[in-house]
DNA sequence: TGAATAGTTAAGTATCCGCTTGACAATCAG
DNA sequence: CTGATTGTCAAGCGGATACTTAACTATTCA
């Protein structure tokens, strides 16, 4: 089991690559193999595989093997850790102008 | 200016990594000079330097020089393409799952 | 003025990462 | 069976990247 840093963690790294993040919009659109997956990505289908690896890992994908052919679908799930962390950040943030709102008018706050 | 598809992916490359996302939570508690940031994380100032300039081509810091002092706030309406990026992922995998239950009432769509 | 503070910039380094190749395993179709 | 399809694994290559050091500028202050 991951801890809670280490989730965000691997969220945040498994969408900072460009091919991953099209992987999952492609997924959102509905399952679909690995080799059909490979491509419009333009890469091969071993590449993929060790995206796939990275995407599982993190929870915003599953897969499933049947026959010769691996299935994979999107765990929408995985993206609130994601979510959550940014809405807080900016929870944080309004919560701070507010309370700066309520007692001054002064510019500056080092 | 920067495109649609550019930002998205400007966002997710800076949150990407660790060190950026402690600054990005450091500074929603409010802003701070760039010295004080690299206190806690115990790396360098130019290291700081560089992820600050990383940050701010996303749009998720401003930074703004006063004397010899650059001070650094959080500029929360950067997180929202990231933001919208997901909720669109989301919003397109239940559109396809209420179509599918509006045909087919098998059990096992998990 | 001179010394300390705050940050900038360039160059170098070591590691990480995305990808390919190539050999292989497993499944399906004729 | 044979051959084609689908995916897996390991090794390695090249480029990206996170960091350091060191030299430098600009500002503050005694």
């Amino acid at each position: 089991m991951l801890s809670q840093q280490e989730n965000i963690h691997s969220v945040f790294h498994a969408l900072g690559d460009p091919t991953r993040r099209a992987i999952v919009e492609q997924l959102s659109k509905g399952p679909i193999s690995v080799s059909r997956l490979a491509l419009p990505l333009e890469i091969t289908v071993a590449a993929v595989v060790q995206h796939l690896q990275i995407l599982e890992k993190s929870g915003l994908v599953r897969t499933e093997k049947v026959g010769r052919v691996r299935t994979c679908r999107m765990e929408p799930g995985g993206l609130l850790v994601a979510e959550q962390w940014m809405q807080d950040l900016r929870f944080a943030w309004e919560m701070r102008l507010d309370r700066l709102g309520d007692l001054l008018a002064e510019p500056d706050e080092k």
